[in-house]
DNA sequence: CTTGGTGCAAACAATTTGCAAGCGC
DNA sequence: GCGCTTGCAAATTGTTTGCACCAAG
């Protein structure tokens, strides 16, 4: 997996974001590599290269994705793991705060990068099965207000909302419509 | 969809809380079969005992459940249903908003009765499972603004906080850890 | 070398589906 | 009676587990 590191210019991305966006990019996920390592360490886990390996690929990402899209994924890009090895590396991931894991509704997990993100939350299109992201203080405000009244310590939480996006409205005027989630963004052709 | 109404008490039922519950339950049932035959009929669908025994049953319960403890709950009440039908009757149900169907996190739907409560989100104990709900106005200002800024027709959302109780908060200071939602609420035994 | 970690396949759990029989309309 | 619904069981789907082998510490 790994010819990222040794790479000098990597201290100033932070004062410098005019630059590319992919130079920002492999900053973090060389932050990130390095946290999942002390990570491991702090609880006596071992460093394999697979759990490295997906922690790359999910950080090479930018979107929401399922167990199995990752899988899939990753043997594209010629990998050798296994779906035991993405669960178990996703669970670890997502413990360490590095992976934000949701339930939008199916019986489905999606996952997302989550380090160097604000907090944010998802309306999520019932047609076309798309994800965008907000942002709104005032969810802050309602934890903290909650958590405080019903005597809860608070750790996270999800806000979805639910509904039709603006092209779907459009289409679904004309009869058109999908049920489907989107239309698969991975390449999909693979041996097996 | 409804024209329930024809019942003055209905106008009151916020207003009178101090009367029985169970006899506002009782017209809450009735109500609410009256609205799954005015759905079914419009729908074409047939008016089957075992889909109104489902929801009736649903609306005797005051709590959060998923679809095996339902079909439990029926067959402990010695009706005869199958899984299928209890899968089936559920999603009508949902589709008529008699029912609210919920994912807590975990790869489980649950469901809850929807008719004539108020609009309410959940805060949910990850130690013990259970499920308590609160209202706040904001919501409803998020979903208004980002629907409209993000161009959503939005149509309904879910947003869950998770934590840890007040009881589970003393219970985990002297190491006691549940990690299993609560301990059942429905009678266990039942002949198959 | 000593395990924990991995790949693989079988096991599980929740939900869906196929089909013959039953009953609402 | 026609055909939607049901019950039952088998099939699917997403995720977990058991096990023999491998490699990180």
């Amino acid at each position: 997996m790994g010819e990222k590191a040794h790479d000098p210019t990597r201290y100033l991305t932070r004062t410098t974001a005019f630059m590319s966006v992919h130079r920002n990019e492999q900053d973090i996920i060389q932050e990130v590599l390095k946290i999942f390592t002390t990570q491991l360490e702090k609880a006596g886990l071992r460093k394999t290269p697979e759990r490295f390996a997906i922690l790359e690929e999910i950080y090479k990402r930018n979107d929401h994705f399922d167990a199995e899209a990752l899988y899939i994924h990753m043997k594209n890009r010629s990998y050798r793991v296994s779906r035991a090895t993405v669960y178990n590396t996703l669970e670890l991931l997502v413990n360490c705060d590095l992976v934000k894991k949701h339930q939008f509704g199916k019986n489905l997990a999606q996952f997302e990068k989550s380090y160097g993100y604000k907090q944010h939350d998802h309306i999520i299109c019932a047609n076309c099965g798309k994800v965008v992201e907000f942002c709104d203080p005032r969810v802050q405000q309602i934890k903290n207000m909650v958590g405080d009244l019903l005597n809860f310590r608070i750790t996270h939480h999800a806000l979805n909302l639910y509904g039709i996006c603006g092209v779907c409205q459009k289409e679904l005027e004309f009869g058109i419509q999908r049920k489907q989630p989107k239309p698969v963004d991975d390449e999909p052709g693979w041996g097996d």
